[in-house]
DNA sequence: CAAAACATACCAACTGGTCGGTATGTTTTT
DNA sequence: AAAAACATACCGACCAGTTGGTATGTTTTG
């Protein structure tokens, strides 16, 4: 609501932010976000009761900001076409565009960091976490159910099978463009990915738009 | 060579990567291995130089293991079969059943947890874990290449494209592996490269064993 | 002025790392 | 073969700096 209090709080997310996804969350130390935004020991602990705390309100805030980057792709690919495996597939080239034009060179996934710090965080935030991961993957079963009411699939594949993949085929292809520093390694497998759908809906080609 | 220092430097490292995975590296203290181990500072700064050390030496024995394990498969599979696809096929097959009967319920993959925290490493570790999977590609893109001399792709793809999105893949379902806490969501990834390659080389149905 | 928003000073616990010491070999010399 | 010299493997006290967190301010804002 605050005017000042509220974009200090902000900063302090966005800096704990950039960090954590390049130092760890132990790795980071509140000095640190603190060094870089250059407040201090007050302003931290007002906006927040502890690190863990951080750590909560910071992929709480990441999710959301996913959801609505997420709902912006889809509402574009529903306006773009009626037909669901055409709307998957332009939801997939918007995120390719996006991923691949991303400000950051290696953007990765603020999930996959703590999943692999799991111990450094209270049950509930890895909840969530797995929760948030889990409604990604609803949704896109949703999407794929629809897909196969329409098409029959060449192979013996299930709507969570696919959707599950979307999201497993994303998540590593950070993990390698972190690794090797490039800046579209995460495209190239969501490209992939639509091969797939291609191959895996022949009937889809014969439809006219 | 020596039966007693060698040993205990294994346990070192062995109690150093299971809490790392866990932990993270920042996240995991000296200290924290030593309590677990049961050893004091002595031993550990005798085996090594210090904590970047222990990074070294950690990721370079995951490493050697990893290969180790990648060699048996594939020697595995070229003993089983002639055919490149079919030995990719066997390959993935026999890795399914070894990454979901894994000890571990939550595997997980040292070189994304590196990556995850990037700063917190020198650069020539990072180059090594940058390398390591350069070259799990590289081996993959011949034995794609193999692939794709005898039989003809239904898409337009390259060796490479292929041979990055088994890592990926398998990289991506470990972090939702480990984020659910289920045992077999890399194993359900691979499974589903398998049907996008059997979509892509449908003429290989058609050759006898 | 009162509450919110921040700053400063400080603390106890922990951090990676050092260092002197010891017990147990192994090798060399006599 | 016995003593001397050296190497390996490990212990545990200690250090300076950093950690998350607190207590008590001061400033800003409505």
């Amino acid at each position: 609501m605050s005017t000042k209090g509220e974009s200090t709080r902000e900063r302090l997310l966005d800096t704990a932010k950039t960090l954590v996804m390049d130092k760890g969350f132990a790795g980071t130390s509140i000095d640190d976000i603190l060094k870089e935004t250059g407040l201090t020991k007050g302003a931290f602990f007002h906006h927040f009761k502890g690190k863990a705390d951080l750590a909560r309100e910071l992929v709480k805030k990441y999710a959301l900001n996913d959801l609505r980057m997420f709902q912006d792709f889809d509402k574009d690919s529903r306006e773009h076409t009626d037909d669901p495996l055409e709307q998957v597939m332009y939801f997939l080239k918007t995120f390719e565009t996006y991923i691949s034009n991303s400000e950051d060179p290696a953007p990765g996934c603020m999930y996959a960091v703590y999943t692999y710090e799991s111990r450094q965080f209270d049950t509930d935030v890895l909840d969530f976490v797995s929760d948030t991961l889990r409604s990604w993957t609803s949704i896109y079963v949703r999407k794929f159910q629809e897909v196969m009411d329409r098409y029959e699939p060449a192979l013996d594949v299930t709507p969570r099978q696919l959707a599950e993949m979307i999201v497993s085929v994303i998540e590593g292809g950070l993990v390698l463009q972190r690794a090797h520093g490039d800046t579209d390694t995460t495209r190239r497998q969501s490209e992939q990915f639509r091969n797939y759908l291609t191959l895996l809906f022949p009937t889809a080609n014969k439809t006219a738009a």
